[in-house]
DNA sequence: GTGTCCCAATTTTTT
DNA sequence: ATTGGGACAC
């Protein structure tokens, strides 16, 4: 692998005329990204392809409207789609411009809307201090508001009105209006929990997302006065990944930019991955006619990949009947051909991804290095075989820290704390820890809220102070006072010295000291995190109280802390791929029903998930691999799989192919330690082929693995791979130090039976029966073998 | 009011 | 395969 050979995606291209008369924030760009930095008035449509340089151009712009045109850097507006991308954008902002962007307005769409509604939530009927729901707050809302309406969870699942309400305020349809969906039952069902949920999240003081990109347009629409302010501060508006902004946000800039008219979109149809987020491609397609006059610039130099990764992709892309036709092209030639592996089993192809990784150690950074899938699901087979090649990685999304019940408990304290009527976050925390109320008092509380018409919270704070006795009014007295004290004890202080207040009063801390099982520790282990993770916050943050911290909290992608500075593998979703690159690239689990995704597929969404594929493979820059597993296990069912269909898009001549092959006269069809092929690989399609590799054109299967135990007792794996070399497998579980029937040390509770043993490694579960605490299951890491 | 057991959903993607 | 929520018993 010669990776010299590839230029520096942020050098100065070469071979180009410099295009604006020695200017430094001009010379250096192509002539396409040039007229885009410099063609500052009106509206401008930038249509970037993949690789392009459009962050480039966006950095550029705003330097040079500051620099060049004296534009004070507050009447710019930038959005971008991930605050990640917009903590990159203002660092190399400051480098271009040499000083601090503060002044800026830059992040998602979801951030302006919050600042906007801390200034004029008023006029949509929130306090500044209002409370931001995510998606289990907002959840747990609707199931209220069906419970209200008799409508059981069963008949209609909660998830089904969160989509029908998410969309309805991605369309900026409120409640009531004649324009929303009612065609059939569930629908004017949805429509009607609608309604309740608006009412109930109004009493909470409470928004969703939908509703942070949906009030501020309300708000705006209807109050000149504040239209006219905001339109005339912004006199400049520029907006990443464009192609996947919703009808609300288009919404928001048009009023936005109703003054001075300068808006600047850059984005790339091909690259539109988020229709069911409400993204309309339309709102690219259609800019030039929405507005007339248009400057269109098309960038389709590509700065980032190979020729190899380039043509591939674009094969792919190109099969997509609804795009703009464009053509990707680079001066990179010689790129290396695209990996592509077919593996038995899903833990096999993690192997080799691991395997890969492994070789790969040393002449690439790990963090150079990323691996990407369609679900989430599949990072857990992927961390197992990291974790067994000790390769150190870092997991983006997935099981998210702020989604672990004692963080969230703390959070809702804190909530509760910042907006007095936060319903969602009251009900959370009422009985954590226990301190007997019950469902029947609770129960109480809600009737009467709704019978008042007030929130939760306010409606346990009127019982409490009422005449009327009742059983356990003492105790909701006694946490109603709670409340009230640590809320006044806590006003002004920073966000870490208010959780570790509030941790030490609330009585989560001493209920888990308490109950002192492992469980209890890690919980106490990751609030120690949380409060230092809010004392980082508070440290930098413009606002280091818990309003700042909450607000970071709510809005905060996972995405958002990564932090390629060390030396660890990336692994997430296609979808959060979006923006990044990396030198090589792992695309696991190309297979029927996972790319393209079977729901997906059966929404006739086909072409959505080809541009998915498509904007994973072109965050490549020097090296792709893709593989697929004829064997995946789904709801821990074994199924079996096809390789996907997009694979056949790829023009074999850019392809290296290699599999697992069978080894003559290892026992007809080769396989150890599993049984589960038997009638699988004919129907897998490869069926009547014999040995050697699954060559040939889209779905060929290569036959069983050949593995041969060694005198060592390990068992290699003889691929066909260009090193030709055996590598071990690693060591199944009865290996490991602790076997059903051993025993096993742990720290508090002492010596055991070990009874089961599931996983692998440090990460394999261990049962075990210990005298005095039972029967508990116990990470290994916390073990030690005792004989 | 609390504890325990069983079953259902989960795994399409996320600000 | 795992998890959370609801039904039921105490």
């Amino acid at each position: 692998m010669n990776f010299d050979l590839f230029t520096d995606p942020d050098a100065a291209p070469t071979g180009l005329p410099p295009g604006g008369g020695g200017d430094p924030l001009v010379t250096g760009l192509n002539p396409e990204q040039a007229h885009a930095v410099t063609t500052t008035d009106g509206p401008l449509l930038v249509l970037a392809g993949a690789g392009s340089g459009k962050t480039r151009v966006i950095t550029h712009r705003i330097a040079y409207l500051v620099e060049r045109l004296g534009v004070p850097p507050w009447q710019i507006l930038a959005v971008t789609f991930s605050n990640k991308a917009a903590g990159e954008m203002r660092h190399r902002i400051e480098e271009l411009h040499g000083e601090g962007a503060s002044d800026l307005w830059l992040g998602t769409f979801h951030r302006i809307g919050v600042r906007l509604l801390r200034s004029f939530g008023k006029h949509a009927g929130l306090a500044s201090s209002f409370g931001i729901y995510d998606r289990d707050d907002s959840k747990k809302m609707i199931k209220r508001a069906m419970a209200a309406l008799n409508i059981s969870d069963k008949q209609l699942r909660p998830r089904t009105v969160a989509t029908y309400m998410d969309q309805a305020k991605n369309s900026l349809l409120l409640p009531g209006d004649p324009a929303l969906p009612q065609t059939d039952a569930v629908e004017k069902r949805c429509a009607q929990i609608y309604q309740r949920y608006e009412d109930e999240m109004r009493r909470a003081d409470a928004v969703d997302f939908g509703d942070l990109l949906m009030r501020p347009v309300q708000v705006l629409r209807e109050v000149p006065t504040l239209r006219e302010h905001w339109a005339a501060r912004f006199r400049y508006v520029l907006v990443d990944e464009f192609q996947d902004t919703n009808l609300a946000q288009f919404e928001l800039l048009k009023l936005l930019t109703s003054v001075h008219g300068n808006l600047c979109v850059v984005g790339d149809d091909d690259q539109s991955i988020y229709s069911w987020r409400g993204a309309e491609v339309r709102n690219i397609l259609d800019f030039p006619v929405t507005f007339p006059g248009a400057t269109v610039v098309k960038l389709e130099r590509n700065y980032r990949s190979t020729d190899v990764i380039l043509a591939a992709s674009g094969a792919l892309v190109r099969q997509n009947r609804t795009r703009h036709d464009k053509t990707l092209w680079t001066e990179v030639t010689g790129g290396e051909k695209i990996a592509v592996h077919a593996t038995d089993t899903d833990s096999d192809e993690a192997d080799w991804i691991a395997r890969r990784i492994e070789a790969l150690r040393g002449e690439v950074p790990l963090n150079e290095i990323a691996i990407f899938y369609r679900t989430n699901a599949q990072s857990r087979v992927l961390e197992e075989a990291m974790g067994r090649f000790r390769l150190p990685y870092v997991l983006i999304g997935g099981l998210r820290f702020y989604e672990r019940a004692e963080i969230k408990d703390l959070l809702a304290y804190c909530r509760l704390l910042v907006n007095r009527d936060d319903t969602a976050s009251w009900l959370r925390v009422v009985n954590t820890p226990r301190r007997g109320i019950g469902k029947t008092s609770v129960q109480r509380v809600e009737q009467a809220a709704a019978s008042w018409q007030v929130s939760v919270p306010e409606a346990a704070r009127r019982m409490v102070q009422g005449e009327d006795r009742f059983r356990g009014k003492d105790k909701l007295l006694a946490f109603v006072e709670l409340i009230a004290r640590l809320r006044t004890r806590v006003d002004g202080m920073r966000a870490d010295e208010a959780g570790a207040l509030v941790l030490k009063e609330c009585g989560l801390r001493e209920a888990l000291l308490e109950e002192g099982s492992l469980e209890s520790q890690t919980r106490l282990e990751n609030l120690g995190e949380l409060l230092s993770a809010m004392g980082e916050h508070a440290a930098g943050a413009p606002d280091p109280t818990l309003v700042g911290y909450l607000e970071q909290v709510a809005l905060v992608a996972d995405v958002d802390k990564l932090d390629r500075g060390h030396e660890v593998v990336s692994m997430m979703t296609m979808h959060a791929a979006k923006g990044l690159e990396y030198d090589v690239t792992f695309v696991a689990g190309l297979e029927e029903g996972l790319v393209p995704h079977g729901n997906a597929a059966a929404e006739g969404n086909t072409e959505e998930e080809r541009r998915l594929l498509y904007v994973a493979m072109t965050r490549a820059r020097k090296r792709m691999h893709l593989s697929y597993a004829r064997l995946r296990r789904r709801f821990g069912q074994e199924e079996l799989q096809t390789p996907s269909p997009f694979l056949t898009a790829l023009p074999d001549e850019l392809l290296e192919r290699t599999g697992p092959v069978r080894r003559r006269g290892w026992g007809g069809v080769a396989r150890v330690g599993s049984s589960s092929f038997g009638g699988a690989h004919a129907r897998g399609g490869g069926g009547g082929r014999g040995g050697g590799r699954g060559a040939g054109h889209g779905a060929a299967w290569p036959s069983a693995p050949a593995r041969v135990p060694r005198d060592d007792g390990t068992v290699v794996e003889r691929h066909v791979t260009r090193e030709r070399e055996d590598v071990p497998v690693i060591q199944r579980e009865s290996a490991g130090p602790f076997q059903a029937g051993g025993f096993a040390r742990h720290k508090s509770f002492g010596k055991g039976e070990v009874i089961d043993v599931a996983g692998h490694g440090k990460l394999a579960r261990v049962t075990v029966r210990f005298p005095r605490v039972g029967v508990k299951k116990v990470l290994a890491r916390f073990l030690q073998p005792a004989g």
